[in-house]
Order: structure tokens, then sequence, then C-alpha cells
DNA sequence: ATAGGGTTAG
């Protein structure tokens, strides 16, 4: 007669414990292998537990092979702690067990836990195989962890696996996602197989280390050299791309490529396509494409609320955030920065503080660095500069994030040619080590502006000593396909540039008829090096800055501002008085991304 | 036999 004692308790949903002692002899799962099709099928956590206590019943978890089936299903429903419950019961836990464990792991956000598994797992019988690499790989990737990543690259060369298709995308992404994309770019190149994959990933890599041109230039070498259509992935990167770059007629083509593959009814897709149209400066195309979504989650509305915000359209913003909030739909720090961009572009000062201030009261969300620039901003453009001083001083910030807090009042101050906090944040950076051409070159551009040559000098001289060189600056946009860069100090390298200068010139003097721009601020062509030849024209909600002929958009920013507001009009302006030079059916809308890379450098001679 | 790689908002 064969006894068992089974009890189990459920504590908390999913939390639950058993006990069991069992006289059976094991049997062998083969005789059941219907258990096997009912796991793999199930899909709640009901399920699961009914027949994890059938198989515990039967003496089947004494069966390697079904208790993986086990925890795979428990992964699968990103029961992690259960999983590993079960796992650390095993007596002789296979790869399989712990590469499953390890997988779990990672995909609910705890991929340290799998290092900490796979250190355990080389003391065990088991031994790693390209599933486990693969599934290691994959870690390092989420945690952008090169150095881990490299060491388990050299145990895969030893092992003789770096052949494996699926292992060279999984470091093709590691590599990619901790920013080595000429690494990513070596391990692509000798693949003796490809998918589309490893083609994704690829394009990814260079789309997300801000080489958006290399990434549409490898997919147009997919499209041509391979036989089967891009899918959903692929197209959602290549859309992504687009975006990065402006470019708008690519951006639709993809798009019609999208709807020929049914791919338009992905979230995803549909997500990057609201993201692009944005960025492209079609924000009805993103309403529309939005709109279509049967049931937008935050990411889409975030989006939205971005695109709005950078449109000027800051009242639309916080329509789509109270119609998202009515629709249970819950916001994420993201969705804050969009929303409190929301109310710096569109001088909502006091509704921005409220929304800070609420975050964690209401939607308990911590406000972060990222929220605190947004709120310096709000408050700079709104001329509040000593309340966005007093803002960043009480923000205690690791050196990167307070970078980030100290150029934006660096900026702001500049703007409004505050040049004793223009100094106090510039020698901030200097003193952090972080954009130190930039802060210097701002020091001095607008001591120039005050007039005070002998600390331009000063500065001057101390750059050379340092050696700090300001990487020039450049822009470019999109117009009846084709491509108008401008380069900081720079003429020539435009097309019809003289034309451009022409105009900018006229907008200036228009601007200065309204009274736009400060007396003491205006087009100072600062005596310095060529390269950092910028200085700031206006001040605008979104800042047209003006050098030597060129447009430079020092941040990336789209420009198309609401008519009720002063500065839009003027921006306004100066985008009819290009589009003359441009062709005379230029559409306003259709133009209008500028695009920085983070390090502040860029390769848009590459564009060509 | 069971386990592994790519896509979205700042």
């Amino acid at each position: 007669m064969r006894r068992i004692f089974l009890s189990i308790s459920i504590s908390s949903p999913g939390l639950y414990t058993y006990t069991f002692r069992q006289n059976s002899h094991s049997i062998s799962c083969s005789q059941s292998p219907n258990f096997v099709q009912q796991l793999q099928q199930s899909h709640d956590l009901e399920s699961v537990i009914s027949i994890h206590s059938n198989l515990l019943k039967l003496g089947f978890l004494r069966d390697t092979f079904a208790t993986n089936h086990l925890i795979n299903a428990y992964v699968r429903l990103r029961r992690t702690d259960d999983a590993h419950w079960l796992f650390e019961e095993m007596s002789e836990p296979n790869v399989v067990s712990w590469t499953s464990l390890m997988a779990g792991y990672i995909d609910t956000g705890k991929p340290q836990i799998s290092f900490w598994l796979f250190e355990r797992m080389l003391g065990s019988s088991a031994k790693p195989n390209v599933f486990t690499f693969a599934t290691m790989v994959k870690a390092c990737s989420v945690l952008a962890d090169v150095e881990t990543g490299r060491k388990l690259h050299a145990q895969i060369e030893m092992l003789g696996f770096q052949s494996n298709l699926v292992l060279c995308t999984a470091l093709i992404d590691m590599y990619g996602k901790s920013n080595n994309v000429d690494e990513a770019r070596r391990i692509f190149d000798v693949m003796a197989y490809r998918n589309i994959v490893s083609w994704t990933s690829m394009i990814v890599a260079y789309a997300q280390n801000a080489q958006s041109n290399d990434a549409l230039r490898l997919f147009r070498e997919f499209i041509q050299s391979m036989y089967y259509p891009p899918n959903h992935f692929m197209l959602a990167s290549v859309i992504n791309a687009c975006g990065s770059l402006g470019r708008l007629v690519m951006g639709k083509v993809t798009h019609a490529v999208i709807i020929r593959g049914g791919h338009h009814v992905n979230d995803v897709v549909a997500t990057t396509l609201v993201d692009m149209y944005a960025k492209c400066g079609c924000f009805g195309y993103s309403d529309k494409v939005f709109r279509h979504m049967q049931n937008p989650c935050v990411i889409p509305y975030t989006s939205m609320i971005v695109g709005a915000a950078k449109h000027g359209l800051g009242k639309l913003s916080l329509n789509l955030f109270e119609e998202m909030l009515e629709r249970g739909i819950r916001p994420n720090d993201v969705t804050f920065v969009g929303v409190l961009h929301a109310c710096s572009h569109s001088g909502l000062v006091s509704v921005g503080l409220e929304h800070l201030n609420s975050m964690y009261r209401s939607h308990g969300i911590m406000p972060d660095v990222k929220h605190y620039m947004c709120a310096v901003d709000m408050l700079g453009r709104a001329d509040r500069l000593d309340e966005a001083y007093q803002l960043a001083k009480t923000i205690q910030a690791e050196p990167d994030d307070g970078a980030i807090l100290w150029g934006t009042l660096l900026s702001t101050s500049r703007t409004h040619g505050r040049l004793d906090l223009v100094v106090e944040a510039g020698q901030k950076l200097i003193e952090l080590n972080k954009q130190v051409a930039a802060s210097y070159v701002t020091m001095s551009n607008t001591y120039a502006v005050a007039g005070k040559w002998e600390n331009v000098h000063k500065i001057r001289s101390e750059m050379k000593q340092k050696n700090v060189y300001k990487e020039p600056g450049c822009s470019w946009i999109e117009v009846k396909e084709t491509i108008y860069v401008f380069y900081a100090g720079d003429v020539v390298s435009c097309i019809r540039g003289n034309e451009v200068v022409h105009l900018l010139r006229e907008l200036e003097v228009k601007m200065k008829e309204r009274g736009y721009v400060q007396g003491s601020n205006d087009l100072v062509f600062v005596d310095v090096e060529e390269e950092a030849k910028e200085t700031i024209l206006s001040l605008h909600s979104e800042r047209l800055a003006l050098g030597f002929g060129l447009i430079t958009i020092p941040k990336g920013v789209t420009i198309r501002i609401m008519k009720n507001l002063r500065m839009c009009r003027a921006c306004h302006e100066a985008f009819k008085l290009i589009s003359e030079i441009v062709k005379r059916d230029f559409v306003v809308r259709d133009v209008n991304r500028f695009h920085h890379f983070k390090d502040g450098s860029c390769n848009c001679k590459d564009y060509w």
C-alpha cells in the first residue's frame, strides 16, 4: 500500500509550502507523458499547482525530467520563487534545471541571482552548455556588464562554442547594450550563418549607440541580400532608427512595409511609429496611429505625452495623462518626465510643480534627478532662476546625475544671461569632470556677452592649458527627401547655406522688432576658436541658437510651438523663412528633428 | 525529451 501525506497550505496567493513523505517507488515519467503536454498548455497558476500536486502524489518529482517541466511551467508564469523552491528540492538537477532557473531570474529582473547560480553550478556535477552560456550572456546584456561578458566570451571560445548562432547573437546584443558596437560588429562579421535575429541584434546595436545611419545601412543590406521579409522585431528597430534621424520619408516607407506585412497590429511596432512620427514633426500621424491601438499601455501613452510636450501642446499632453489615469493605467517615472516636460515647455509652472509634489503621494513614484532636472528647466524657462538654483543645490546626486542637473542650470542660466549662475554651474561641472568642454565654452561665451573679455581670455587659456577641445555641433533636417546638414562654424557644408544665413539674419531683425531678444544677449559673435562659435540668438521655450551661419539646436529638440506663445511665433517665422529657401511647398510640420549625440559628437558626414 | 538570442516611451 502506498501512503502519501500531503498538505498544501496557501498563506498568500501563490506562496505555499508543502511537506510530503512517501514510500512509493519512483515511477518513470515516460509512463505518463501527458503531464508534459498539460504543463506546456497551462497558462494559469491554478492548473500548474494542480499538476504539481498530482506529480507529487505519483512520485514523479523524483524524476529530473518531470521536475524540469514543472520548473519551466513556473518560470513561464514568472513564479521564479516557486521554481527555485522546487529546484532546491531536487537531488540531481541537470544542465536544463540550472539553465531554466537562471533564465527565470533574468526574466524577472534579477540577473545577479543567475550569476550566483552559475557559480554554484560550476561546482556541481552539471556542466554548462551553449544554452547556459547564452543565458549568462543575456544576464550580462541586461546588466550592461561587459567585464563579465568578456570573461564569458573567452570561456565560450575555449570551449569551442563560438560558432553557435544563438551564442553569437547573444554576444552581439551584449556588446551592443554595453556600448561596444565595434566588438559587436566583429562578431557579426565572422559569423558563418546569420538569421533575422542576428541581423536585428546588430541593427539594434547601432541604433542604441547613436549610429542609426549604420543601422539603416545594415537594414538595406538585409533587404537586398536576404530572401525573407523583415519581421516586427526588425521593423520596430528600423522605425526607431528613422525616428532618431528624423528620416520621415524612410519612416513612411517602412510604415508601408509594416502595414503590408500586417505588423501594424503589434503594439510595440505601433508605439515606435507614434514616437517616430512625433520626432519627425508629424504629431498628427502619431495621434492617428495611437488612436488605432486597442488597449494602449503606459508606454504608448507616455510616447504621446512626450510627443505632445515636444510639440508645445502642453494642454493636450496633460489631457492624455488624465485620460490614461481614467482608464486605470498606472503612470511610471518616465510618464512624469513627459508630464513635467509638457508643463515646462508650455509655461505651466505651478501645474508642473504640483505634479512633482504629488508624484509620490498620489502614484507612489519617488521623484529622482531626471524629474528635478525637468523642474530646474521649467523654473529656468519661467525666468525663476534663483528658485531653480536653490532646487539644484538641495538635490543629492551621484556625479553623473549631478552633471545632468547642473548642465540644465548652466544652459538655462546662459539663455537668461545670468552670468553668476553660469559660472556657478560651469564650475560645478568642471569639478565633477563632466561636460568640461561645453562648460568652458558656455562660460566663456557668457563672459563675452557681458563684455568681460579678461575672463574670456582666462578661460580660453585655461582650456588650451588643459587641452580641452569642443567638438563642433551639427544639426540636420530632412525636407522632401533631401537632408540638409548644418555644422557649427561651417557654412559651406550646407547646400544653400548662404541663403540660410541670410534668412536667419532677417529672422533676427524680425525678432528684434517684436522685442523677443534681450538687448544684452543677442548675436554676440564671441571671439573664440572656430569650432566653438555658438551664440544664443533668442529666448525661446525651445532655444534656437545661431552661430556663424549655422542652426544649432543644442540638445535635439523639435521646433513647433503653439501660436499663442510669444516664442512660437518667432520659431514659426524661422521655419517659414527657411522653407522659402528649400521649396515653395515645404510643409513646416514635416521638418524639425534635430539630433545630437549623447557624447556631443556626431557622425552626420556618414549620412550622405 | 525539458533550457538559450532580437523590438517600444525620457
